[in-house]
DNA sequence: ATGTAC
């Protein structure tokens, strides 16, 4: 851990030495550290460059500035049961919905998925509801894998070999359109009335939340299990207030007494983790292996070294439903940090205890292109 | 990460 003082603020960032964190991120970190208010910047040991701001920290301010939470508001990871007999990848992977295509309240009123909405829709906001997005997102069909903490695993209805599902999206447009609102006014700035935009943003994070659950019920019901309510869900782009003070977090999940699912790669397990971070950490965890290479680098060092086939089939077997060849190749294991090393720096610093490995089976991220002209086919 | 423009 290094701790470092910008002005009265401080940057501590929970990596150990050996751990690869870009200097440009730091760099971030300590830009940030140096805006009026600041008072911390917690880097995860996910840390990477983002637009403006660093992703896989926790910043604390006594002003609040919508650009550090960035446009996907409410995005987060969300796991749910599964129950089914058989898991057979091939067969499993064919069977997912189109997750590009959105939900319409009346077109689709008569979709089972629409029983997770028993309240209104927040913000009113129809646009891409269901849908799974783009970029890191994904759904994912997994199971457990190790079982560090039986009484743990236990309490959220986990054993070894359980099927679960795992849920990575946010709030598509909504937060988006909410961000460029006050950017084009304020560009990075804070936020001058700070209530009146936690008023837009907390519906950002309801829709978030609901579109993670009606992500996995569409998935439920192609597959044929019974849709439930998460067993863990976290959110990692929010802000909220705490102590008196504007706690925004970017790329990191709230760590203080919760269980949180940390991403791996599309190839590589996650981990379920009981969270204890304190306040120096901003009381955060990590959310994710962290990019270890920008998007443009890993299509170009990615068509060098991996054919498009390796990346569908995983080192452990899994199956990844994707049909847009550079994001296969942008969301390549390759082009993330070692999930090892990230979970090992949690734990050095007692801001996490594994609880659970998840071992990828079927990870969707956009339809696959022959499958959809197969179906269309068909129909 | 996003919707939209190029």
């Amino acid at each position: 851990m290094s701790q470092q003082h910008s002005r009265a603020s401080t940057v501590t960032v929970f990596a150990s030495p050996t751990s690869w964190i870009e200097s440009d991120a730091v760099a971030q970190c300590h830009q940030v550290a140096a805006l009026d208010g600041m008072m911390h910047v917690a880097a995860m040991p996910d840390l990477h460059p983002g637009k403006g701001a660093p992703i896989g920290a926790a910043m604390t301010s006594a002003v609040l500035y919508p650009f550090l939470v960035g446009s996907d508001i409410g995005c987060g990871i969300a796991v749910f049961p599964v129950k089914l007999r058989r898991a057979v990848p091939e067969k499993l992977a064919a069977r997912f919905p189109d997750l590009d295509r959105a939900l319409d309240p009346e077109r689709d009123a008569g979709d089972p998925a629409w029983d997770v909405v028993k309240d209104e829709i927040p913000a009113g906001y129809v646009e891409g509801l269901g849908t799974v997005g783009r970029g890191n997102h994904f759904v994912e069909l997994a199971r457990i894998g190790t079982v560090f903490e039986p009484g743990h695993a236990g309490r959220l209805g986990l054993d070894a070999d359980d099927l679960v599902l795992i849920v990575h999206s946010g709030s598509r447009g909504l937060g988006e359109r909410i961000l460029r609102a006050h950017t084009e006014v304020h560009g990075a700035g804070p936020a001058p009335d700070p209530d009146a935009y936690l008023a837009v943003h907390d519906e950002a994070v309801r829709w978030g939340a609901l579109n993670r659950r009606l992500l996995a019920a569409r998935v439920a019901h192609a597959l044929g299990f019974e849709p439930t309510e998460p067993i863990v869900d976290q959110c990692h782009n929010l802000v909220e207030v705490r102590d008196g003070v504007y706690l925004h977090r970017k790329g990191a999940a709230p760590g203080d007494g919760r269980d949180v699912l940390i991403a791996g790669t599309r190839g590589t397990p996650s981990y379920l983790v009981a969270g204890h971070a304190g306040p120096e950490a901003g009381h955060s965890v990590a959310h994710g292996a962290g990019r270890k290479m920008s998007r443009a680098d890993a299509l170009r060092r990615g068509k060098a070294k991996h054919t498009v086939e390796e990346l569908r089939r995983t080192p452990v077997g899994s199956l990844v439903v994707c049909g847009d060849r550079q994001l296969l190749f942008e969301e390549a294991p390759t082009a993330y940090k070692r999930i090892e090393q990230v979970i090992d720096d949690l734990v050095r610093h007692e801001l996490a205890t594994p609880v659970a490995t998840t071992i990828p089976l079927v990870t969707y991220k956009t339809p696959d292109q022959k499958e959809q002209r197969r179906r269309r086919g068909r129909s």
